[in-house]
DNA sequence: ATAAAACTGTACCGGCGGTAGGGTAATGTG
DNA sequence: CACATTACCCTACCGCCGGTACAGTTTTAT
């Protein structure tokens, strides 16, 4: 769902990494950014090799083609988003021993740091995989298959530990409820997009946040 | 959000229908389908005429260039999405007074209808354009924000005259609420285009419904 | 010092978006 | 049926882009 890692972060731990991984890097990242706003179709190598101030056969010394960019790019993405939801939902874990309250805590948080972001949220690639899918190869959507069922099974596992103290409210299936989240992400997203108003994502994630107190709420009755 | 409609909708109505407008529509079907496949950069006019059968003049002649195809195709999109939307909502009017059980049937019958659909949710249009906006002019992103703007004026109308009769459990902001629709839809189906599991989509949105449930259900207390 | 790594430079191919302009078949209308 | 308009087709061309090939050069680590 999300890449921004700060310079500091264990992502961009530019030390003790050689040069060529480093200018491998700095593609990933102009790369992404391009991708994210126009599309990978519409994302020439011209301008990538452009703004990285490297050739063409510097480029291609790195990915053999663009396919092998689209997998590099996603596999990054991943991995990012992989360290923001830890930081995220892991924060929860050390603030109460509730495991409602600490997904509600998780979902708080991603809200407020997405609004944080400057600009909005830059995009997530498995979304734009996902509308140019006929572009890649079987690799890049088993790739983005799996991201999806990982944010499924870490919501799941909190999920499976609040149905065990609240009983919800409405039946509901605990792995569509796990997806949710990340429905409710991706479509915010596009929302935000679409209307050129970055808070819009974390105003939806606040109130998938209000139904999920609803659904396990200790009913007065 | 959709643009299914069959042969003999009002949107197909080929007859009294002049050769080139005919024309025009097998173009843009076939682009749709593209675009919604591969993204709009990465459709080519070479494929969409080869499809058309027709020549590259003939397709520069309906339009002057891919922007004005993309115009195009957004302005169908929509109008066949609001098309869709009506028949949807519009049912439940007929088939109760309550408002909440309206919302409640058009939600029911919005998810049957994306269940039905044999290879699953072709997309959206609008997030296919979100993501690859510095493609296209100001025009288009006009567009988009319209219509999804007119998707919160459709429920948040709605949800007027649902509160009226059902105070809300928690509290919540009703263009947000509205909002929420979408934001299920456009996310339901990256996700089920991520999975590659139709029904996902169908799922979330009666997830959201059970969720509209809670929120304004009559509490026992 | 030296080998490997990390590039650069040049030249080329085919596909695609787009333009230009002349020619022609099909169509609706009086 | 005549006729103008509509709806195309045909050919040729431009420049950009993805990708290949391959020889040459600099940078880096050891």
């Amino acid at each position: 769902m999300n890449q921004i890692v700060d310079q500091s972060g264990a992502v961009n731990a530019d030390t003790a990494k050689g040069k060529g991984e480093r200018t491998r890097d700095r593609i990933l990242e102009i790369a992404e950014q391009a991708v994210l706003q126009k599309g990978f179709g519409a994302t020439s190598i011209e301008e990538i090799i452009c703004e990285a101030e490297i050739t063409k056969s510097g480029f291609f010394y790195h990915f053999k083609d663009k396919n092998e960019l689209a997998r590099a790019l996603l596999l990054r993405h991943i991995d990012q988003d992989e360290i923001i939801l830890d930081q995220v939902f892991n924060r929860g874990l050390e603030l109460t021993d509730d495991p409602l309250q600490q997904f509600l805590i998780g979902l708080k948080m991603l809200a407020e740091l997405v609004e944080d972001l400057p600009n909005g949220h830059p995009g997530c690639l498995i979304a734009v995989y996902c509308y140019q899918e006929r572009l890649f190869d079987q690799e890049v959507r088993q790739l983005n298959q799996q991201a999806v069922l990982g944010w499924r099974d870490r919501f799941r596992t909190i999920l499976d530990r609040v149905v065990e103290q609240y009983p919800p409210n409405e039946p509901v299936d605990l792995d569509e409820l796990a997806d949710m989240v990340s429905t409710v992400v991706e479509g915010g997203i596009v929302m935000s997009k679409a209307l050129g108003r970055p808070q819009m994502l974390a105003n939806q994630i606040m109130l998938l946040r209000s139904f999920v107190k609803l659904l396990f709420a200790k009913q007065a009755g």
